[in-house]
RNA sequence: GCUGGAGUCGUCUAGUGGCUAUGACAGCAGACUGUAAAUCUGCCGGGGUUCCCCCAUCGUUGGUUCGAGUCCAACCUCCAGCACCA
C-alpha cells in the first residue's frame, strides 16, 4: 500500500495544502516536522494518534524532525474556552525530558532529529522578531482565525496578547526548520492547522519557498461525537503511574481502556492506533462480527496499543493477568506465591491488617473513604470473587475487585 | 479612563434576603448483557461513630443583617459601548 492510500485508509487525512494525496508518494523532499508542547509530563492518547500518523510517514521513507516546544510551551497553545495558566519554567524543563522519551519510544527510526524550539528562541530579540516575523502578518487575517474568534466578542473568555502571538511563534519554528534543514512539510492534528499555515506564510514571504501542511482529524468517540484525549476530563496518559495509584494511567487501566471500547469504535481505532495492515484488520473485524461477545477486535486493539506504548513484555503480562482475573472459573483463593508477586507488579497493593475502607481509599479504587463506603453499600466491592457488604479488616492474601475492572491485591 | 453587564461543581446552567444552591451533560456504581451499546435505578465537595452528624463552597477581601450566591464597598478577571491614542 502506498503512503497516500494508507493515510486515507487509516483516516489520517483532514485539511491539507497538498492538492493530491498521491503527490506524497513521489515527493522529493521527504523531511517533515511534528511538534508537541510540554504542557504536562506525559502525552495522551490524543497525541499518540498524531504520532501514529508520523510513524506512518516514517515507514514510507520520510525523515522526521520532532520538536518539543520548550518555547511555545512557555506561552501555551490557545484553547477555545479560555486562557491557560503559565507553567513554571522548571516544570517545563522536566516535562520536556519526559515527553521526548515518549516520542522516541513511538517513532523508532535511525534518522530522527529531535529539536527543542527554545534553542532558537532563547536568544531571539523581541524587536528582531517583530521586524522579521511580525511585519509579514496581517492583523485582519490573524483576527479572523478561529481560535481568536472563539475567544473574543460577546460570550468570549478573552485572549491575552501572549496567547494571541502563539501562532507566530509556532510559524517561526517551521521557518527555522526550513532554513536550517530544508524541512518542507508539517504534520499536525486538525486543531493545529491554523498555526501551521502561519509557517507556510512565513516561508513563502521570507524565503519565497513552498511548504505544505498535512493534518489528521482529532480522534472522536463515534457514539458521543466527543473527542477523547486530554482536556475532556478523562485523559488516558501514556505515562504509567505505578500500580494505578498516581495521576497517570496504570498499564492495567490502559489496557482495560482499549478493551472496553464499544463495537462501533473498534475498527476506527484499530486503523489509527495499531500497525496491523488492511487485510489483518478486515479479517479480525469479520471474525469479530460473527462472535462479538468474544471481543476479539477489542482484545487485539488493546494488545497492540499496549505493546506500542508499554512494550511487549508488559503487554504479555497484562494479557495474562486479564485472562486470569476475568475468567469465571478462576479460584481466587488458590493463587501461588509467584502469581501473587506478578499481580503486585501491575495492581495496587495493600498490606494485610488494613481495613477495607482504608484500602480502597489509599489505592485510589475510591477517591475518598466516603466513596469507599458507598461502593461497599452498593455492592461494587468483592473480595476473592465474593461480594462484601461491610467494612472488614483484610487479614489474608486476597484480590479486591471494584466495579467491573478495577483490582487491588492484599498481601 | 468612563458607563453598563458578567464570574455558581469537570462543562453548560437556574437561582433578587430565608434555612436543603436548580437542572442538564460528562463521570462512577448496581441491574440486564459480551468487561459492549441501549435501557432502568442510585451516587456525583470533603470527613465521621452513617435512618444521623461535622466541615467547606457560588471570582477575592471586608461589611450590612437574626440570616447573604442574592444587598453594600474595594479589588481581580472577562464582555459590550463610549472616550483617549496611532
Amino acid at each position: 500500500m502506498k503512503l497516500s492510500e494508507e493515510l486515507i485508509y487509516r483516516g489520517f487525512k483532514a485539511e491539507t495544502t497538498i492538492e493530491n494525496p498521491a503527490d506524497l508518494d513521489t515527493r522529493e523532499n521527504k523531511k517533515f516536522y511534528w511538534g508537541a508542547d510540554p504542557s504536562a509530563d506525559s502525552l495522551t492518547i490524543g497525541n499518540l494518534a498524531a504520532l501514529m500518523m508520523c510513524a506512518c510517514f516514517v515507514r514510507h521513507g520520510y525523515e522526521p524532525y520532532l520538536v518539543v516546544g520548550g518555547a511555545t510551551g512557555q506561552i501555551g497553545d490557545p484553547k477555545d474556552n479560555g486562557e491557560r495558566e503559565l507553567k513554571p519554567l522548571e516544570e517545563i524543563e522536566h516535562n520536556k525530558k519526559c515527553i521526548k522519551a515518549q516520542i522516541e519510544n513511538v517513532i523508532k527510526s535511525d534518522n530522527v532529529t529531535m529539536c527543542d524550539n527554545y534553542d532558537w528562541f532563547r536568544d531571539m530579540k523581541y524587536l528582531d522578531f517583530l521586524r522579521e516575523v511580525g511585519k509579514v502578518f496581517s492583523m485582519t487575517q490573524l483576527l479572523d482565525r478561529q481560535f481568536v474568534q472563539a475567544r473574543i466578542g460577546e460570550g468570549g473568555s478573552g485572549i491575552s496578547y501572549a496567547e494571541f502571538s502563539y501562532s507566530l511563534i509556532q510559524g517561526y519554528d517551521f521557518l527555522h526548520l526550513y532554513r536550517e534543514y530544508g524541512v518542507g512539510m508539517q504534520l499536525c492534528g486538525a486543531d493545529q492547522y491554523g498555526n501551521c499555515t502561519s509557517g507556510i506564510h512565513l516561508i513563502k514571504r521570507l524565503e519565497n519557498g513552498k511548504a505544505d501542511v498535512w493534518s489528521t482529524p482529532l480522534v472522536i468517540d463515534p457514539i458521543t461525537g466527543r473527542k477523547f484525549g486530554k482536556s475532556e476530563g478523562n485523559a488516558i496518559w501514556l505515562a504509567s503511574s505505578d500500580n494505578g495509584g498516581g495521576n497517570y494511567t496504570s498499564i492495567f487501566d490502559f489496557y482495560q481502556f482499549w478493551l472496553n471500547q464499544p463495537d462501533e469504535s473498534v475498527e476506527y481505532l484499530m486503523k489509527i492506533y495499531t500497525l496491523l495492515n488492511k487485510e489483518e484488520i478486515e479479517s479480525i473485524i469479520a471474525k469479530h462480527q460473527k462472535a462479538p461477545e468474544k471481543r476479539l477486535a477489542q482484545r487485539t486493539l488493546a494488545r497492540c496499543v499496549t505493546e506500542i506504548v508499554h512494550g511487549a513484555k508488559n503487554a504479555n503480562a497484562i494479557e495474562n493477568l486479564t485472562k486470569v482475573l476475568f475468567d469465571k472459573n478462576t479460584d481466587f483463593t488458590s493463587f501461588s506465591e509467584d502469581e501473587i508477586i506478578e499481580f503486585t507488579e501491575y495492581l495496587p497493593v495493600i498490606k494485610k491488617g488494613t481495613s477495607l475502607v482504608d484500602a480502597l481509599a489509599t489505592t485510589g479504587l475510591a477517591e475518598s473513604k466516603k466513596k469507599a463506603r458507598e461502593f461497599i453499600a452498593q455492592g461494587a466491592i468483592s473480595l476473592n470473587g465474593i461480594k462484601v457488604s461491610d467494612d472488614i479488616e483484610l487479614n489474608q492474601t486476597a484480590i479486591i475487585k471494584k466495579g467491573k475492572n478495577k483490582f487491588a491485591v492484599v498481601k
